[in-house]
DNA sequence: ATGATAGGTAACCTTTAAGTTACTCAAATG
DNA sequence: CATTTGAGTAACTTAAAGGTTACCTATCAT
């Protein structure tokens, strides 16, 4: 793991980092928490913890001893920029064949 | 590389995919003429067209020996899906907020 | 104070993605 | 038909991601 900034395509293609993400999306949970859904060791969990933390996927409040991860917005958005720059690609392709079609019909 | 048959999110992990699906946003190319657009090898360009083509993000006709590269939707739309998910979470996140805001007002 | 518990850090190992070069094949070109 | 050109394949190398174990620190409980 080692080099912790990866960018946000990089953080999402691991597995691991994915149904952590999920599972927070169900509830806040702290580290321990969150390795007993894991086959690997809680180090790897931790470490994943800290790639999704640098990335903006997750926001981590220390209570105590306890470190609670929570979701954040931000790393999300990066993709759905992303996304979107390909959806607007989809729509304008559909929009041009609309103008065809409506062509087509016109000149029939 | 080798192994081509990984999923949507790992193909886009690697920033020179990401590069040639943006170049074939902007127009239908070949192998030869988005290697041009590399540093790396035309070897390289080939097997990571390879992947992008088993992983549904791109789609190819043979003209001859030159193969033409064209944008498909189905790779996207899997993203699209998974995003979609997160972007309800955050929805959500909001109505709930709103619910709790409006409990406020009216109890004003 | 002592132990147990939540978690981070360091050093290391293994796997594999991503690149290379060298080669081959098939379609254009002349 | 000889040659060039577009592209795939094979074998190999390298860098780094992901995991491990061992150890350390800090907080909580008794």
């Amino acid at each position: 793991m080692e080099q912790h900034r990866l960018d946000v395509f990089q953080v999402i293609a691991d597995p691991s980092r994915r149904q952590i993400l999920h599972l927070l999306s169900k509830d806040s949970r702290t580290i321990n928490s969150l390795a007993e859904n894991f086959d690997m060791s809680r180090p790897a969990v931790s470490k994943h913890i800290k790639v999704l933390y640098n990335a903006g996927f997750i926001s981590i409040q220390d209570i105590g001893r306890e470190r609670h991860c929570v979701l954040k917005q931000d790393g999300f958005k990066e993709l759905q920029a992303w996304l979107a720059y390909y959806d607007k690609f989809w729509g304008d392709k559909l929009d041009k064949l609309g103008v065809l079609m409506n062509d087509k019909m016109n000149k029939k």
